[in-house]
DNA sequence: TTGAAAGCGTTACCAT
DNA sequence: ATGGTAACGCTTTCAA
């Protein structure tokens, strides 16, 4: 005997359907003791007859507080934010926390759709943002934000830092004779990437060229046909580094069906560079970290604690070994 | 002049620090007209002083319902649990719901205490669990429930079925001339799958033998182990059909690294399918529809309309040409 | 064992 | 422009 929930079916409606008063039926609903067998049963099937469901607003007004984060992100389907999500997901379960999960989609118009209604449905947020910070204050009021790759003077944020791990790679290159290294950057962008700086201040270091740039599309094709094009501009590359692993998995496709000899190192470190053959060498974030460090900043600014700062918000980049170069 | 939250700082804080009545406060942080320029600024002032961020719970009882669900996935590593969530997001989103995700570890121990904390804050819950019935039924007491890929008396439930795409890649084996194919199946099963009752169907419609057949465990190297066993034990195997696709990449870094001619054909049909090199064949499953599927039946069910039912809620798996057979 | 009343924090309606 | 009062749906004291 469902119905239909034209109109929202509470307590007191259970409770005159069973002939008790809501109090009882909070009591049957809810395991306390000091209720008759017999009345608890009634009012259960009354329950499950009209359908009702206790509002979880009027619950959480009067019990201990549950706190909920939002998980805002570019793109769940892009390995690099699965694994932060994942990371994130699993340090908020381990406070005992909700998180309600956005996917942007890479919209400013999806972004500021999400700020508008997270406001009331979330304690915190944490994420992947673009907005301006003005329209980000805006929207948040007050409500603690932590920013992951990108600073911000108004919010927290989760900084990577990757100089020292790009100059590792480069290192590795250089120490196994490679003199002429390509990179690899992502289009999408107006200015080059914090990537492409380290990359050169990496090989500035070794006094070696850094002419050998091209930007790929941030996909696995993108990166194989940017890898043909920069082969066919610099003949001579003998190795490239890359924005990050989609675009070196890319890369790596070419140099198999070229048949040529190239080390490529990616940047990322995802688990997803052990599904290729040869295993992507990476420079490599640790995305738990990211995750988990996010999570506590917010858990600080919640309870109105020192927030993390500094160097303790820096995630660095470390160079992973594995076949591919 | 932030201050520790020891007690929560309440709507009336604000207004007697700004030395208004609440209602002027609650006009003031939501953008009502009919406000004097200077009061508004001054409650905002106090607001932000004091650190006041209005409860959630509070504005949700009072204003227009948010329906928000759970969503529950063993694993948002596993690409294939990744796809599924994006596109539950996705059709969340189109309807303006929020969906809070849980991950539970593939561990029941995780789903049980998803399901009790659960209840307090969505509205209906959809997704993957291996619990009992009974378990489920006990917690969700009415909320509804769609189970994806679990057939159930008690719940809705998304069917996956696989029977003729598994046969269209038995054919496209066959009539690509393979007679001797094996299977690798998923270990950690007792009984043995779905996809393995369906690759011996298929595989008797053309009278061939079905004995050649290994577990794996659920890994790319799990994968490239069982098929080096099994090619050890049927030296005459020319293909072979897999359990899902991560299965199926191992298979394929064996078949390269042994420099032999294979065919391959996974299963789930994973975006993750085109960054192997070559591209995977797979019996695809349309994971946006599953996400969808399963958000439009909770709709349903919560809205007391007529349910999805029979056929509308099964997703056919279809053949996938790509390069690998 | 059960019920009446109070209160959680917010917004809406109606005065002023 | 501002404040008083009621109402949202629930749980928790406290009496009966």
């Amino acid at each position: 005997m469902t119905q239909k929930l034209t109109q929202r079916i509470t307590i007191n409606d259970v409770a005159s359907a069973a002939g008790v008063s809501r109090q009882t039926v909070s009591r049957a609903l809810n395991d306390k003791g000091e209720i008759d067998r017999e009345t608890k049963q009634r009012v259960l099937d009354a329950a499950r007859d009209l359908g009702y469901r206790p509002s979880r607003f009027a619950r959480g007004l009067v019990r201990p507080d549950t706190t909920s984060i939002g998980l805002v992100i570019p793109d769940l389907l892009n390995p690099f934010f699965t694994e932060v999500a994942a990371a994130a997901l699993e340090a908020a379960r381990a406070r005992g926390w909700h998180v309600v999960v956005y996917d942007t989609a890479d919209s400013l118009e999806e972004e500021r759709g999400t700020l508008q209604v997270i406001g009331t449905q979330v304690d915190a947020v944490v994420g992947y943002f673009s907005l301006s910070e003005a329209e980000l204050d805006e929207h948040t009021r007050g409500m603690p934000v932590v920013l992951i790759g990108r600073q911000s003077p108004r919010f927290s944020s989760i900084r990577i830092e990757g100089a020292a791990g790009v100059r590792s790679a480069v290192d590795h290159l250089v120490s196994a004779g490679h003199r002429r290294i390509g990179m690899l950057d992502y289009a999408n962008r107006a200015d080059p990437s914090d990537r492409h700086a380290w990359f050169c201040a990496a090989m500035a270091t070794h006094g070696l060229a850094t002419d050998a740039v091209t930007t790929a599309a941030q996909s696995v094709a993108g990166g194989a046909e940017a890898l043909v094009e920069l082969l066919d501009r610099h003949p001579d590359v003998t190795a490239v580094f890359t924005f990050n692993d989609i675009i070196a998995i890319g890369a790596l496709r070419t140099v198999r069906r070229l048949g040529r000899e190239l080390a490529v190192i990616g940047f990322d470190g995802l688990q997803l560079g052990t599904v290729v053959d040869p295993e992507l060498t990476s420079v490599a974030l640790d995305t738990r970290r990211i995750g988990a460090l996010a999570v506590e900043q917010a858990a600080r600014l919640l309870a109105g604690a020192e927030p993390l700062a500094g160097d303790d918000l820096v995630v660095q980049a470390v160079l992973l070994l594995r076949e591919s170069a």
